[in-house]
DNA sequence: CTTTTTTTCATACTATAGTCTGTAGAATGG
DNA sequence: CCATTCTACAGACTATAGTATGAAAAAAAG
């Protein structure tokens, strides 16, 4: 099931990577996880783990508690 | 794969929970997921999803992002 | 100590996260 | 334009999240 949070994560990721200028390759192999992946989540179409949520952050060098934050504030 | 951000996670679940003085089968019934499961991401055998972190973040009266810092802050 | 509630553990199962390969289309740059 | 890079999409697959049932062990309560 899809709910609007992944939407929101999703949208996050793709704002946090283009502010570092990545690609979606770049930022998978980074956080070492797979390319196609990354799109996927971006579009929120995958609620991804824990594990996932924090090597994405360290990747793209934002704190995951940030990065849940910002996705919190779009629901304000 | 289980790495200690699950252990960290799962004992910041647990402390927020007894805080609350729920049993683990009223957290799992508010947050709408299973019994079992709850024991099994409290002794961080699981790496819970998105969607997963939410529904307990709200059941347990926390922000995610700030169940996710009290998670970083054992990192420190 | 005895009873009751809570948690752990085992096992089996279903659903979905995450991988992999390739391709078509869109976006970007020269 | 043209070439190149990037992203979306499809489909098939593997790994693991999450469910379900029950029973044993541990903890709490009386």
């Amino acid at each position: 099931m899809i709910t609007t949070v992944e939407l929101a994560f999703g949208s996050e990721i793709k704002k946090a990577r283009k502010a570092l200028r990545k690609s979606q390759e770049t930022l998978a192999f980074d956080a070492e996880i797979h390319r196609t992946y990354v799109s996927l989540i971006e579009r929120g179409q995958k609620s991804p783990t824990l594990t996932v949520i924090v090597r994405l952050s360290k990747a793209l060098k934002v704190k995951p508690s940030e990065l849940i934050r910002r996705v919190e504030v779009q629901f304000e």
